[in-house]
DNA sequence: GTATTACGTCAGACTTGTTGACTTTCCAAC
DNA sequence: GTTGGAAAGTCAACAAGTCTGACGTAATAC
């Protein structure tokens, strides 16, 4: 049950030879690894009953005070209204502030309050705890392949929504 | 912008020097891709009014034809009553055959039918369609990189779940 | 002045998770 | 062998979070 992932036996030029068993295995590992990684923040929300999907709100204004509710759809791919609720309970308790826009005054611009932000360290500080705990374990070769993986995995679309955030203006 | 992961600049023995957005790019990278890797199945699954937990009984129904509803329960780390449910229609629907286990017949032991395994092999070769073309854009250096992060991501819980199937006794 | 954009909201449905109560089956202690 | 507890599985009701569709309001664009 080796499990090496080499070059093609015949060899073609800069193919790998890759079973369904290897694949399979990178398909599980996402699988579980996924669901680990989201663990400890989900234990803290479900403390306080908010869901994966304040965590996301949270994480995204976090990292781009000021963006517009627009932009947070966009990187979070979901609907106005199923984001509307999640924002709504955010901002009536106090994590979230929304400014109507000094360009634009239609766009409402989101930030953390305080309370907000508050919460934004301790559930990434547990992401983030378990991440350095695996980068450690792993190794700095390891990391580096973790990421190129993962990010040869995003369609054009994803990729885009992934990269987004660097490249905004202002 | 360089996103390199050097060794610790004082020198702690095998200690990994991460700042907290190289840990930040590592979250995110699983959030965005952990959403591509689940976008194929779940357009097919979308077609045929079935959601990701359909997805993954059968995914764990054909790893381990037999496996009782405890043990899937088990993997799965649902609440038995959440997939009753999803396992019910698979069932009314001819896509997985249920058997009074032989040696205990409280348990049911669970089986693709053909149309099952059909189903089964369209969802898994879209899913590793895209694991093998992230796999050969990466290399094969950056695939170990990526199984081995995973790995040290899982806690002793979910590590066991992850080896479980493999361990299987009979 | 009209069309478009950004945002918010109401209504209704579906998936998937939960808890609680129930039946059937097994096993072990009496 | 009977009984009583534990285990496996099923049924029912509810909650969270997603979706689509329709509509309203305010601000901007043309």
């Amino acid at each position: 049950m080796q499990d090496k992932v080499g070059a093609a036996p015949a060899g073609g030029e800069n193919l790998l030879f890759l079973t369904d068993d290897q694949l399979r295995r990178g398909i599980e590992a996402m699988f579980f690894a996924y669901r680990a990684f989201t663990a400890d923040p989900d234990m803290i929300l479900t403390e306080l009953d908010y869901g994966r999907a304040h965590h996301r709100a949270i994480h995204f204004i976090n990292r781009e005070p000021g963006l517009t509710v627009t932009a947070l759809l966009d990187v979070l791919g979901v609907t106005k209204q199923s984001l509307n609720r999640v924002l709504r309970t955010l901002i009536e308790d106090g994590l979230v502030e929304s400014r109507i826009g000094r360009r634009d005054r239609r766009e409402r611009q989101l930030y953390l309050t305080e309370k907000g932000a508050l919460l934004e360290r301790r559930l990434s500080e547990a992401q983030r705890a378990r991440m350095r705990a695996a980068y450690r374990a792993a190794g700095p070769q390891a990391v580096a392949g973790f990421r190129q993986v993962l990010e040869a995995m995003m369609d054009q679309e994803t990729l885009r929504q992934y990269h987004a955030l660097r490249e905004m203006p202002e």
